[in-house]
DNA sequence: GCCGTTTTCGGCCCGACTGTTTTCAGTCG
């Protein structure tokens, strides 16, 4: 069990109670708990064996009980009772757009709008019109909002996944029979948000054997994680040469879907080769497409390697990030994929927080991790004034830090620390300080954190001005999205990245795994119009130092090389790229 | 629910801003 998980759970007790319509100040206690353990960069179990679970200011007794409890047993009793009692989807009330405590609260305790099905059904009967405090525009939003919430209903983030990839190889790790498995399909992808998670399975020696001692396990288990073995009745493999092959259907993580194939050794490499691939990559390869559409057996593909396979199809190797979209194919038969950056490849990180802003660690502890990372340099960018919710910074104080990481930096050996910010751009395309402040900063990350109800003309007009700004230098998370929870605003990215390479900005790929912003697809489209990436963490804490895992597995899938991406060049390449002319 | 004690319970409340609604709920990191 792991601080976030923990954290989960306290996360919806407070949503739950708020729901509910408790009292606020347990509610905020609550909220406080779920903050401040996700935050830990300690376990909690270590800290409550310690005894020093309590010491941090917002932790008492009770919530030192219940995180025991989730401990020990996956769950604890006053949130398994809220859950029988209101249901788990009443959760899904707060994720629309529109809707905060108060009108969730109208909704489930007036209304008795239990979830999304019930809002559904409700707003087609005209059941919300006229509701005080809901008017036309409200409405709307929420309609937009359920819309979207529904396009992602069941589907998971990546790093959601691979913690719950994490708790099924404990499950096949002991299972005697299995020899070997791999996640395929989504998660080998690593694909951003996740439809299913699929793992292919090479079993010792009788595959119906083994397929019933796992469906025994999945049920029974004591793992945290709750897994439901399904048995759909009218399933079809996604290609139908997968017909044959033995398979488990069941659901985690409240509804979830996994498929594990189970193979022999012969197989086990050909079914990871058809299972990892979208439909549409897979159909892309020549040689496989037609044997695809039938139930015959691919026994050419038996006992082979996936090297050995795509030569034999004579083509190169393509890596897992690159089968989604069919143009990998064609790269691969002219031997032309792209050598994509590997995790080493990056010498820093230009986009972080300390609790300067709103980070929850100080700068001497970030920089602690990022020397742990073996990395050159690295950028202080905490928040300008504007972002006053996140206690950002204004001229004094960020003149102050500047003054303050220059005196960190001579006392500091193996790493260069840069002094940035991450600058708001406010609603008239403006920045949050002068330019003679923005002269002294060695980074200047713009960032949009306030008003995305403005109209796409507006949106872009906005970016593009910070852009023209010679002293902006990365444009952050340009979409805003928040993986399904939040719609990108409205933006002409392909604008904005014709402005970018006009300018010389860099655009970066912020590897907050809710945010992955910029998503492949964009990326893709930044590198063919020659706009440099840089791939940062926005970490906000030492446990976030390590999202840059997800931005390069983003970088990988949109194909770029170590050359495409800013923050692999040793620093004094850097500081040249972005010592661009400012008269 | 946590904290800090006047040690048995009262006070706690991110906050500036937006925008819909008509006084306040939702939003942002």
């Amino acid at each position: 069990m792991k601080n976030i998980e923990i954290s989960v759970i306290f996360k919806n007790i407070a949503k739950l109670l708020t729901i509910k319509g408790e009292a606020s100040f347990r509610i905020k206690s609550y909220e406080k708990a779920a903050d401040i353990i996700s935050d830990l960069a300690e376990d909690v179990s270590e800290l409550i064996e310690a005894g020093k679970f309590q010491s941090f200011s917002g932790i008492g007794k009770t919530i030192e009980d219940k995180s025991k409890e989730i401990l020990e047993t996956g769950t604890c009793q006053a949130y398994e009772k809220l859950i029988a009692e209101m249901g788990i989807e009443a959760l899904d009330l707060l994720e629309l757009r529109g809707v905060g405590g108060k009108t969730a609260g109208v909704l489930y305790n007036d209304l008795g709008i239990k979830n999304l099905n019930d809002l559904s059904y409700a707003l087609d009967s005209g059941k919300l019109q006229g509701v005080k405090g809901i008017g036309k525009k409200t409405l709307e939003t929420i309609s937009d909002s359920l819309i979207f919430l529904k396009t992602y209903k069941g589907t998971r983030i990546l790093a959601r996944c691979l913690d719950i990839a994490k708790h099924l190889s404990k499950i096949l790790d002991n299972c005697d029979s299995v020899n070997q498995y791999q996640f395929t399909g989504d998660v080998r992808r690593l694909e951003e948000v996740c439809r299913s998670i699929e793992i292919v399975v090479e079993c010792s020696d009788d595959i119906i054997a083994t397929k019933n001692a796992l469906v025994e396990t999945f049920s029974t288990h004591q793992q945290p994680l709750q897994t439901v073995i399904n048995e759909p009745q009218n399933y079809t493999a996604k290609i139908p040469i997968l017909e044959p092959i033995e398979k488990i259907h069941l659901f985690v993580d409240s509804g979830l879907p996994v498929t594990v194939y189970l193979c022999s050794a012969v197989d086990f490499e050909s079914v990871l080769f058809l299972t990892t691939p979208t439909p549409e990559h897979l159909n892309a390869i020549p040689s496989v497409n037609e044997r695809c559409e039938s139930k015959e057996s691919l026994t050419e593909l038996q006992n082979k390697t996936e090297v050995e396979i795509y030569d034999k199809l004579g083509m190169s190797f393509i890596p897992p990030e690159l089968r989604k979209y069919p143009d990998s194919v064609t790269l691969a038969i002219e031997d032309q994929l792209p050598q994509l950056i590997e995790f080493n490849d990056l010498r820093g990180d230009l986009h972080t927080h300390t609790d300067w802003s709103d980070g929850a660690h100080c700068m001497e502890d970030m920089v602690e991790a990022a020397i742990a990372r073996e990395l050159d340099y690295y950028a202080i960018t905490d928040h300008s004034v504007s972002s006053s919710v996140a206690n950002g910074l204004d001229q004094q104080r960020l003149l102050k830090q500047i003054k303050y990481v220059h005196q960190l930096n001579e006392k500091t050996e193996g790493i260069t620390l840069l002094a940035g910010s991450e600058v708001d751009i406010l609603r008239d395309g403006s920045l949050d300080y002068s330019d003679e402040i923005l002269a002294q900063l060695d980074i200047v990350v713009a960032s949009v954190h306030s008003n995305f109800t403005l109209s796409e003309a507006e949106m872009t007009k906005r970016v593009i001005c910070a852009i023209e700004n010679p002293y902006v230098m990365i444009i952050g998370h340009l979409t805003g999205r928040l993986l399904g929870r939040r719609q990108e605003y409205p933006i002409n990215v392909p604008e904005i990245i014709h402005a970018a390479a006009e300018n010389n900005t860099i655009l970066e790929i912020n590897g907050s795994p809710s945010r992955l912003d910029l998503g492949p697809e964009y990326v893709r489209q930044a590198k063919e119009a020659g706009v440099l990436i840089a791939v940062n963490t926005d970490a906000h804490s030492i446990p976030e130092s390590e999202r840059y895992k997800y931005g390069v597995n983003v970088a990988r899938r949109s194909g770029l090389t170590k050359e495409d991406v800013l923050n692999t060049y040793p620093l004094e390449q850097l500081r040249q790229i972005l010592n661009r002319d400012i008269s």
